[in-house]
DNA sequence: TGTTAGCACTCGATCGCATCGAGTGCTAAC
DNA sequence: GTTAGCACTCGATGCGATCGAGTGCTAACA
């Protein structure tokens, strides 16, 4: 186990390199400190620390950087209660969660914005997704004889939609009369419950309004595969481009990686997406994560709710050299504001 | 004006250019040329076509690179259908959208990703935006006693949504009905005129089924507000990271400007929206554009139309040494494509 | 036993300098 | 008008000297 002062300098030594991204020296650690202690009897400890495992040194008489295990020691021992936020952050946080809520959309998107701009690091925020969400209501809107729009209200307040074509053979009055149908027998039901509904109950109900037997079942068939189709959830980014202003990825071939990831979207969402369910915030640091792009970055995660039930993730995305001590308390209240206007909203 | 033999050297020189991204010496032109003229001459040649504006020099001893002169010169009097996709690219573009519709949202962005994959450079999707549609339908859909959804769908197709919150003292009842009546009497209405008959026509109907007339009036407009606001087309980007592996953009300080920009999709949609009037296929390079961060790239631009009114955009941007023998025919098969598909679907 | 001053040593960063080579401009000959 | 020849330019590359921040180790000290 590590001494207190060993701790004491380990903090500092993370402090001072997340600050500055340059290797730090026994004196700047000696001077910093006000328990006088030499840049001497530092540098043992600061050996010994090594050879624990918590620091490494890029070259033999360079100053020493935190180890990933240096970090995760930071993370999870010496971070306690330490929250870095000014006040006036804490109330713009807030301020940010008072306004009306218009689209979920704009939300996601601001929070993203919001977060990459008071961090310098790049923001993702994994839109909302309900697994257990059941369906409200379901419209077709004619535009002209052979196309029409189809939309989907989950109870949620999410809004999908979707542009049909009409096969030949089917109008669009069979065609509304079968979303009427499917309104009707089917609002309230789960998603995941939709086919086998459908399927049983309303099959031959549609058929009767239908004269094409064949087309209406492959119609229907069409209808509630949509209806139960994975609707991914959308990813919002902010400041994608703030990695390149980390001096870690000033080299392209650092940086490009890390940003083409970030790029498609369907990989980010499931590296996220597992950390929802645990409704911690989740601190992932360099090699600790499974993407192979990310392996010199850290991903900090946050889970947010509407009525307790984990529907979406915020996190930041930045080298492994972060400001745990700031980004931490950050993402904590920033997910909770999130979730109490969510929940505010969607929760009768 | 140029020479034969001057304008074929320029394009020589361009095209040298763009696929090696190196100054091009006359040695090199010599050699490729066929009949048979000796470095020498190519170099007069080079001198002269320096002189006039249309190459220059990186350093004294260096090859030749064109100036933007030579570029503009070279996309408007050398590439006279010089297409140079291969047949396999054209039935690749064609194969593109002989799918179905789905969303329009999934439309643009597989456009950005096709454009981006096959150029490697970033490619821009400006979402549909229709100036004299009408207003198709509007629905509410209740998802609690206070929160609800208002559904709003365009002639072209558009569905737009977002959540609100009951005013105290209106019940969602009332708020249906005043939706109801809405939809009956606007339905038809282009977007631009639903103020003002909004206003003459429905705010005394509309107070009839409200208790208080002071937030039937107030909600009414909010309401109307929403319906004219600017429905801002969406800004689909694909491979931004593309910009990376071009060579004038390795060093950080360069790509990131430009990166940046492209993150303010505002920004994006308002330079590229401005073409979309000239139905005509538009090459703005290096300085010619408008904003400073584009100041060393080039930007392609095709609008796409449905039925025969423009409604978006499709663009390239990539350094000024663009591949333009390239990307302007493809754009060209791109958007006439594009086109058909949205045209097909969406006018009766 | 823990702390500290002192000192030799290491190693990246920076600078100057020589070298190399691609490519030019110019001149003279064809 | 074209071409061979040649001196010249200038970025790129490589090498060695120098510099300095920071270390590890030893010996002295409290």
């Amino acid at each position: 186990m590590l001494t207190d002062r060993q701790m004491m300098i380990l903090r500092m030594i993370v402090d001072n390199y997340v600050l500055s991204a340059e290797p730090v020296g026994s004196r700047t650690i000696s001077k910093q400190t006000d328990l006088g202690l030499s840049a001497a009897t530092i540098r043992n400890e600061m050996a010994d620390l090594e050879e624990l495992g918590y620091l490494e040194q890029p070259h033999a008489s360079a100053g020493r950087i935190p180890s990933q295990t240096g970090y995760r020691f930071y993370v999870d021992h010496l971070l306690m209660g330490d929250t870095r936020l000014s006040g006036q952050e804490i109330t713009r946080i807030k301020s940010l969660f008072t306004e009306r809520i218009g689209e979920m959309e704009r939300v996601a998107q601001q929070t993203a914005l919001f977060l990459s701009n008071l961090t310098q690091y790049t923001a993702v925020v994994l839109g909302p997704q309900v697994y257990d969400t059941t369906l409200k209501n379901l419209q077709l809107v004619a535009l002209n004889d052979h196309t029409a729009v189809l939309l989907m209200v989950a109870s949620s307040g999410q809004v999908y939609n979707r542009t049909v074509s009409m096969p030949e053979g089917v109008s669009i009055r069979e065609m509304e009369s079968l979303v009427r149908i499917l309104n009707a027998r089917l609002s309230g039901t789960p998603m995941y419950r939709i086919r086998s509904r459908a399927l049983e109950e309303i099959t031959h109900e549609v058929s009767r309004h239908m004269r094409d037997y064949e087309e209406a079942v492959h119609l229907l068939d069409q209808v509630v595969t949509w209806l139960e189709s994975d609707k991914e959830g959308k990813v919002y980014l902010g400041g994608a481009t703030n990695m390149l202003l980390q001096p870690e990825f000033r080299d392209v071939h650092k940086a490009q990686p890390v940003l083409t990831w970030l790029e498609r979207h369907h990989d980010v969402m499931e590296a996220l997406r597992s950390d929802e369910s645990t409704l911690q915030l989740q601190v992932r640091i360099g090699g600790e994560n499974d993407v192979q792009s990310l392996h010199d970055c850290s991903l900090v995660t946050a889970t947010y709710t509407v009525g307790g039930l984990p529907v979406g993730v915020i996190g930041l995305i930045g080298p492994t050299r972060m400001d745990y001590a700031r980004v931490i308390p950050l993402l904590g209240h920033l997910s909770k504001g999130l979730s109490d206007l969510l929940t505010k909203f969607y929760v009768n």
